[in-house]
DNA sequence: TGTGAGCTAAGGGTTTTCCCTTATGTGAGG
DNA sequence: CCTCACATAAGGGAAAACCCTTAGCTCACA
């Protein structure tokens, strides 16, 4: 019996997996949250042998939770669900310990595959995130620079609609040093325009959409 | 038996609604499918109770699946399934003849309870947009106007980066064109700018992020 | 102790967006 | 037939974004 754990604050989907999950013989879902504090408790007792974990939430706390997850238990594995093919993340998702990817708009048969995989030790990444990948080695630099912390506070008020001004006055500094930060991250982005940024920055998780 | 199809490309997802509904008392499901064009050709032989409908698809096709599935089976009860409180399409999804609107992040009660409503001949409307209608009531006015189809043309490409004199170019007519287009969506979006106007436009549907 | 990364900031330029106005043609519907 | 909505287009100006450069400061790290 392999047992697992989801957590995902989408309360219809985490149901649905579950019951999906439950249904394959050898798997047993063994906890489900919304909450990754409540998870962080639940592992206090007891081990899961695969986690699901949903990166895709309102202040980055999908990575978050996979961080103290992997620091009170190294051993766990997780597997990180996600709506997009994020790449800019994946080194440090790698490094976090996350052991696959996996596609929220996969099917049945790869989540089982990859399950089962990363149980037996192995790792998983979904086919979109290495093709993504190695056309990303291709094209060498392009979008692979991850953000700053600061320009990751810069991002967020630009997706948001902040004009450079009103940024620079809600974080009291300067307009230019603002629009430097802005020009840097479009330059790490490999992107254009501020519209180009926002889908990048939705689809790397650096933005979402509530 | 309330006999339930549904129709959503995202496979996990669905699965996992056939299951969660599957182990209601009442519910069956009877069919579920990712192609509108599938629904169409099962509605020449069998008619389900209710159909849940996700509108959020590539290319529009949820809105035109419920058109048609509606005009072959006027007396279809059709809940649209969207990813967010989509206010700007709500007349004319009742309009087109949906009976209720739930959001892909409520629970299994809602869901539950809002079949069962439809079914027995009511309407469900998720909180979320009763609250936003309310609001825009209200402030009147704001984001009220639907777009026409020239200007979702336009929004469209502005949503995937291109320039005025981009969009101009692809479409062969004059950038000064495109401008106008371009403020008179922002004016019926009620936003200030491109960043804005582009979560605006994934929030309602305009625009999908794939 | 120096080297580098990151934040800060400014100068000075081009391009694009944003925001008015006015105006013509066309096709649908009363 | 006449209005009305829509697409088209232009002028003209203000603001914002975009794109270089240079440069000082701090903090960590070797």
């Amino acid at each position: 019996m392999i047992k697992i754990a989801i957590i995902d604050d989408h309360d219809l989907f985490r149901e649905g997996i579950r019951l999906v999950l439950g249904q394959i013989e050898d798997f047993d879902v063994v906890f489900d949250t919304s909450d990754g504090s409540l998870f962080l408790e639940f592992l206090q007792h007891t081990i899961p042998d695969v986690v699901l974990m949903d990166i895709n939430m309102p202040i980055i706390d999908g990575v978050e939770t996979t961080e103290k997850s992997l620091e009170m238990r190294p051993e766990l594995k997780i597997i990180a669900l996600t709506m997009f093919a994020d790449t800019t993340h994946y080194t440090q998702m790698i490094n976090a310990g996350v052991k696959g990817f996996i596609l929220k708009k996969s099917n049945k048969n790869e989540l089982q595959h990859a399950i089962t995989m990363v149980n037996s030790g192995g790792n998983y990444f979904s086919q979109e995130i290495i093709q993504k990948l190695a056309f990303q080695t291709i094209n060498s630099n392009a979008g692979n620079d991850s953000l700053t912390s600061r320009e990751m506070d810069i991002l967020h008020w630009v997706c948001t609609g902040l004009t450079t001004h009103e940024i620079a006055d809600k974080l009291f500094i300067s307009a230019k040093t603002v629009e430097v930060h802005r020009n840097n991250i479009l330059h790490k982005a490999d992107v254009r325009n501020s519209a180009e940024l926002i889908i990048w920055a939705v689809k790397n998780n650096y933005f979402s959409i509530e």
